[in-house]
DNA sequence: AGTAAAATTGTAATCGTTACCATTTGTATC
DNA sequence: GATACAAATGGTAACGATTACAATTTTACT
């Protein structure tokens, strides 16, 4: 193993010499610098970052931490994660946490004995209540679900504004008893609950309770849910999913029974995973800006790591409606 | 922070003991490790992997390179890796390479830098060509792609006779001008096209270079690809598609034009993605063992990492044929 | 040329842990 | 109770880099 010891002899340069030239870029003089450099190359030395880590008490790792980065919605955030990590010089550690407090918690210590520099991080509803408690000490950047505490970075999605354009835009196709499924628990699913409760106020709907299913957020849950409603003796014209596995288990339902979409029920869901577009007719949806997110959530992440005393900024961005065949105007005759 | 050296304060004993507490289980009096394990407790003590990572010259890290993690083929096995690593104490260091050969050499050569104690690899042809020249000095195992080298170990579908089997039973149910569309540039692809030439073969069916495409494993390719197929004087009366990416993008490309599967053209891939029984009729696939493929990896590495001079394994996994209506018999009477 | 200030370089301490070796303590045997 | 041997424990030098500080050289100016 080559150290910094042998290219130090090699170049006829102290070691300190040697660090100084890979790592800050001050005070060595040009012809040292590129003398330091061919004995790097001849070499192939390069430098140890465990022990790198050790002495500067930081380390170039970020935790990602997901429910499940089989979800779509994580995978490709966490794929905009990375690249922007690794263009930094970052690598990045990832942890499925199964929407499971304990997971969550343990992989909180793992991350810290690892001595990540930050997390990125979508929290249960259980951490986010804990969340003082947790006493993170590395950075902590939350996406996808919102916090209250406003000392803490995160990126989110304006979940009440976009379920209410979904809701909305069923109401103006002439769709009247929309049935909801959300997931629990967490404040996202409240948030999106919030959207579709306003929308229907303010076209002068009743909110229907027996409409609206709470569920874990999985494909076979919203199966479940699904078949609950499709089987009321007044069913819904129109189901809305709060995420893009319970609007995979509601096709699924609808499928199995041969119901036509959007004749005898419409469908809308959150997230454009892209069954949405293979099937027929295709799914509206509200599309996340999943690059965004990871992307954002990163750059805030180092930038905080960065500059520890920065304050906290939350970023909101904007789902986008994604009409198409599911949830086409209702012919009006059989609106009845 | 606090370090060892307060724990052995407080137990009153020498850091060296609550070292071999803490790693070792041997030779310490019963009575001396419960008063370790208490101040360890008390003082809420965790050892900093980095150090521990320094001194014993071995991190609890290891590294996944994958082309794309969402790609649910990736994100499935990924999964697995991560619940197996974490189980045994190991964290997993997540890089997309692309299938580029340049940033698979940089992400090696990152993982070398972080003294990872193993990596679960899915190589480019390039990869594969060069394995020797790559030099790397950790224990690796090789998945989805078969590789000459016969001292390291893999975990490989049979992709011949997966191939094979999704061909044959096109040909059973009638189909005779069979389109295919393979990954490139791929291990993989090549054979699966053999087990598509070879089942074609042994039906008496002519190979047809013009039905056979070759494209980026990227739906966007696989679109292109089977636009092309569809345009042709004489179209495939079915298509097979070497992935799930591909799969997708044949058909969105089937989608556009209308045309009905399985009357006017069927349609089977690799990879069960969960769009393949949302759509109607639903798709025939052959469905790879992802869950196991992950496990078994992960397993094969730590179990090379715990002894290095192991001989090499490679594991050849069966693919299930999941048969659905996408490829439904076709009538007697449109045959000709 | 002489001197102060600035820039460059080297020496050695340090990060927190484990490995190694020396030492102490315990146990069994005669 | 002395002796031999094994088990338990402690002291300290690594691991491989960064970095504070001191030492040295260079530059700038009178």
């Amino acid at each position: 193993m080559v150290g910094i010891k042998d290219v130090a002899e090699a170049a006829g340069v102290s070691v300190a010499t040697v660090s100084r030239v890979l790592t800050k870029h001050t005070n060595v003089r040009p012809v040292v610098r590129e003398r330091v450099l061919e004995a790097v190359k001849q070499l192939n030395y390069r430098p140890n970052l465990v022990a790198r880590s050790l002495r500067s008490q930081q380390t170039k790792t970020i935790g990602l931490i997901v429910s499940d980065i089989r979800n779509p919605f994580f995978s490709s955030i966490s794929r905009a994660v990375e690249d922007t990590a690794y263009e930094q010089g970052f690598s990045v550690l990832l942890c499925n946490a199964d929407e499971n407090p304990e997971k969550e918690a343990l992989y909180l210590n793992l991350l810290r004995d690892e001595n990540v520099a930050g997390v990125i991080f979508s929290p249960t509803l259980h951490a986010i209540n804990n969340f003082k408690e947790l006493k993170l000490d590395f950075p902590i950047v939350i996406i996808d679900r919102s916090i209250k505490n406003g000392s803490v970075d995160s990126v989110l999605l304006d979940n009440v504004t976009a379920a209410y354009q979904l809701t909305a835009h069923l109401i103006q196709n002439g769709y009247r008893r929309i049935g909801a499924i959300f997931g629990v628990p967490s404040m996202t699913a409240i948030e999106r609950q919030q959207g579709y409760e306003e929308a229907l106020h303010a076209h002068s709907l009743m909110v229907v309770p027996r409409l609206i299913k709470h569920a874990q957020p999985k494909l076979e849950a919203g199966y479940t849910a699904t078949q609950e409603l499709l089987e009321m003796a007044q069913p819904p014209d129109a189901i809305f999913t709060g995420n893009g596995l319970l609007g995979a288990g509601a096709m699924t339902a609808i499928r199995e029974r041969n119901w036509l979409i959007p004749e005898q029920i419409a469908l809308v869901t959150f997230d454009d995973t892209n069954w949405a577009t293979l099937v027929q007719p295709a799914i509206t949806v509200v599309a996340q800006p999943t690059d965004e997110i990871g992307k954002i959530a990163t750059e805030l992440l180092l930038q905080r790591v960065a500059e520890p005393e920065r304050p906290a900024r939350k970023i909101i961005l904007q789902g986008k409606l994604l009409i198409r065949g599911s949830s086409a105007a209702r012919n009006p005759l059989t609106t009845l």
